[in-house]
DNA sequence: GTCTATACATCGATAGAC
DNA sequence: GTCTATCGATGTATAGAC
């Protein structure tokens, strides 16, 4: 981590475990102290308040997560490696931090705007207009490479597909008791699944 | 709402739209009862604790989206029609109350096992052996309707894109400041493109 | 059943010594 | 920068009158 002293770091640490754990109002500033290895008091030195500490944390968190999709993304390619690309890309990242899901959904639907801002931001630091892969999506169709259809919808559509098992991975794998979400097995399956049944559904 | 006396119906009807909106961790018992027009004491008198009206106004806010989507789903169809008839129940449920899948999300991370308990017992409910679309796309499959494939991944699938629009409703109407998720226009056609998208990819 | 009053714990945050 | 001690607010929960 740059920019951060060795005590800012500690407490950037144990913050993230515990927030990404237990939430912004589960988490206790005595946990995060604690896990630390300093006391409550250094803590409102360093961040003021709980608040200002859980949005550092959160915005560490969501610019690593996409600033690694997103670059993974800028080369140009034919449309259908700029697909597989992302999807390969989606599911690794989450499959890392599955737990940065239920974060970012929280924030959102707090309806704050801050995550939106945030988004916005990393998008304009990658040169993106709007959404990455919409414009990539309206790339094709303007070329003839996949059918005419609503970028936005089709973007919705694949990253739903991305997301959905991380979501629910709990309740997955008590149903299906043989089924391990985060085996590269089932990785590898879900990513040829969701790829082919986009190309199916899109190409011309 | 059955089974309950005129005061625990107030409760519940507030403590809903605080949980739901605040969180179970966010939420406060003096706003719960300031809300359902009681005091703090009348809460624990009937509920004992938060915990416990927690996983009341849970359950029954569960059962309720899950009783509706699977009750219109049992009788006998062809699969085009069930998968159609799925799709928009789906969408519909998830328009009238968005902010279940916040609910639902959190708990289910939370790693209680309580969902997953939940849901087994809705399936059985409604005489399903484990989740209903994967057994009608088992169906389809071996009657040679459509083609062969792993029903668990296309059940996420379809679910995931289902869901995805309303997870990301607050960003999306942003990002997109013509799309209004919840108009009947986008849940029309979102419904259409999820349709096309999967029956183009798992047709014969 | 419903209230007021209050016990008791714990929270986030601060003051002040070092 | 880091600590101890503590404040004031607020949280859940309960006791006891009506």
């Amino acid at each position: 981590m740059e920019g951060y002293t060795k005590t800012e770091e500690k407490i950037i640490e144990a913050a993230t475990e515990i927030f990404l754990e237990k939430g912004k109002d589960g988490a206790r500033m005595q946990e995060i102290a604690e896990r630390a290895g300093i006391n409550k008091a250094l803590l409102h030195y360093y961040f003021r308040n709980k608040k200002n500490l859980h949005s550092e944390v959160f915005k560490k968190e969501v610019q690593n997560f996409f600033d690694g999709l997103f670059s993974a993304m800028s080369s140009e390619k034919d449309f259908e490696a700029v697909l597989q690309n992302f999807i390969n890309s989606y599911i690794d990242k989450l499959a890392q931090r599955p737990e940065i899901i239920r974060f970012i959904i929280w924030e959102i639907q707090q309806g704050s705007g801050f995550f939106a801002d945030l988004m916005e931001e990393i998008f304009k630091e990658h040169h993106f207009l709007k959404m990455p892969l919409a414009e990539k999506i309206e790339e094709a169709i303007s070329v003839g490479r996949i059918r005419s259809l609503d970028p936005v919808q089709l973007t919705f559509s694949i990253i739903g597909m991305c997301v959905f098992p991380f979501i629910a991975s709990p309740i997955l794998e008590k149903v299906f008791r043989d089924t391990q979400i985060y085996s590269e097995t089932f990785l590898k399956k879900r990513k040829e699944e969701i790829f082919n049944m986009v190309w199916n559904g899109i190409s011309i």
